[in-house]
RNA sequence: CGGGAUGUGGCGCAGUUGGUAGCGCGCACGGCUGGGGGCCGUGAGGCCGCAAGUUCAAGUCUUGUCAUCCCGACCA
């Protein structure tokens, strides 16, 4: 992409009613624009990255036999009825609407009843199950404070996944299959480290716990106590002794972290397959309950958490699996025809390039490769072409490298 | 939903004891410059969040309201 195509600009002055980072440096960049509190719209280069991500995610949950769907964001007031979620004092973060006929509805927060609904269609016999279905959508939710630009928005996407199981042990196998995916998952996006398994309150219809995924960041909301050799933590949510004991958890090698939410993991046992009276027939012919378990990532917090996270003080740092693009390039001088035959040849090879073919100073390109975060800068000038050569700065690292064209090629 | 802070061109800000709005960036045009957001000149762009009120006169004072951020509560 050339930068002189791009409708989207950087700007030299950060908003000032932003005060979380990853709001900051995306809004700066141009990568997200703010429409209003915890609603943001997504711009070429933010786009991009949201698509990586997704990408990412995508993969691991088809790894595990995830099958792609996507529901619908209206939702209809009876089948939420069914469940008993439509009672504003049961859930009191819809949004809700009305059709012209005065029929209510709701904005999707989450999708359990669709899905079971849906599924309920094909899922007949013990030969159907078991089975993933996932979608990534956008889910509102009226949360009475938005904050932290893209960690906890009204409008957010998130992929959210659903097991069916025949039998108890069955789901354990599911769902530990996707707790793997979820720490694959984490490790892609190069947050592995710092993401911990936490045990969390599994809700009102379960004694068991459920799994959140919890990454160390001062803007966490949660409090974590962590076993750093054991890479599991507890949520101070449930934080007891007699819990301890259950997770086989030892207090004094415990520590207490902030962290934020990246992903949650459910038992939801039969409550929405039971409450819409979905079962299977067994070999047996007889009628069974369905396992059911739920798998959420918030892909826009992970976008979020990852420009939090990965960045310094000259801007975002993308790793380059999540980039916008892999290469910055830039002619200085009078070296357009090289800088220009560069570009061709690098999109040749299927490699993304930000071609910075503004009439702008130098300065202030480097300047926007560093506040885009871009993995590699590739400079042209007549000093590196009389050596036949051209520059490679790596963001991160800050290491500058003189190569041939081919070289960088072979390099990439 | 409770508490605090802030609303002035696209962005960041200034605006004195009330007297009819200014700076920087950005934008347009011209010129210079060309390895770290450079320089000079010209120009466009604002119901001062909104609504009432006080006053001869309100960006400035009063009340209300809306919005945004932060802390807390909430987050099935």
């Amino acid at each position: 992409m050339r930068l002189s195509q791009l409708f989207t600009k950087t700007s030299k002055t950060v908003p000032a009613d932003e005060q979380a980072i990853n709001a900051k440096l995306l809004i700066q960049a141009g990568f997200i624009h703010k429409e209003m509190a915890g609603v943001y719209a997504y711009l070429p280069l933010g786009l991009k990255v949201l698509d990586n991500i997704k990408q990412i995610v995508r993969e691991e949950m088809n790894a595990i036999g995830g099958q792609e769907v996507m529901m619908t964001v209206l939702q209809p007031r009876e089948l939420f009825e069914k469940t008993d979620r439509w009672d504003d004092k049961k859930v009191d973060n819809w949004f809700k609407t009305k059709l012209d006929n005065g029929s209510e509805l709701g904005l999707g927060f989450t999708h359990e009843e669709p899905i079971v609904n849906t599924l309920s269609s094909y899922v007949n016999s013990y030969k159907d199950l078991p089975i993933f279905v996932y979608q990534i959508q956008t889910k509102f939710r009226n949360e009475k404070r938005a904050k932290s630009g893209l960690l906890r928005g009204r409008e957010f996407i998130m992929k959210d996944m659903y097991s069916l199981a025949r039998t108890p042990a069955e789901h354990d196998e599911l769902y530990e299959r996707a707790a793997t995916a979820y720490t694959k998952v984490y490790d892609r996006l190069g947050i592995g480290d710092i993401t911990y398994r936490t045990a969390a309150d599994g809700g009102v219809f379960t004694k068991k716990f459920s799994d959140e995924f919890q990454t160390l960041s001062p803007l966490g909301e949660d409090t974590i106590y962590l076993d750093e050799a054991k890479r599991l933590a507890i949520n101070n949510e449930i934080y007891t002794d007699a819990n301890l004991v259950k997770l086989g958890l030892d207090k004094s090698k415990l520590v207490e972290k902030r962290a934020v939410e990246v992903g949650n993991i459910f038992p939801l046992e039969t409550k929405y397959t039971n409450a819409l009276g979905v079962y299977y027939t067994d070999k047996n012919g007889q009628q069974q309950p369905i396992i059911m378990g739920c798998y959420g990532i918030g892909i826009s917090r992970l976008m979020g958490v990852l420009a939090e996270h990965f960045a310094d003080n000259k801007g975002l740092v993308w790793p380059k699996n999540i980039a916008p693009a892999q290469i910055y390039l830039i002619g200085i001088g009078d070296v357009v025809k090289d800088t220009t035959g560069l570009y061709e040849k690098l999109q040749q090879q299927g490699i993304e390039v930000l071609y910075d073919d503004r009439d702008v100073h130098p300065g202030q390109k480097f300047a926007d490769s560093e506040l885009m975060g871009i993995p590699y800068r590739v400079t042209l000038s007549e000093k590196t072409l009389s050596q036949n050569k051209v520059e490679l700065t790596n963001r991160s690292s800050g290491e500058i490298k003189l190569l041939t064209a081919d070289e960088l090629v072979a390099r990439l």
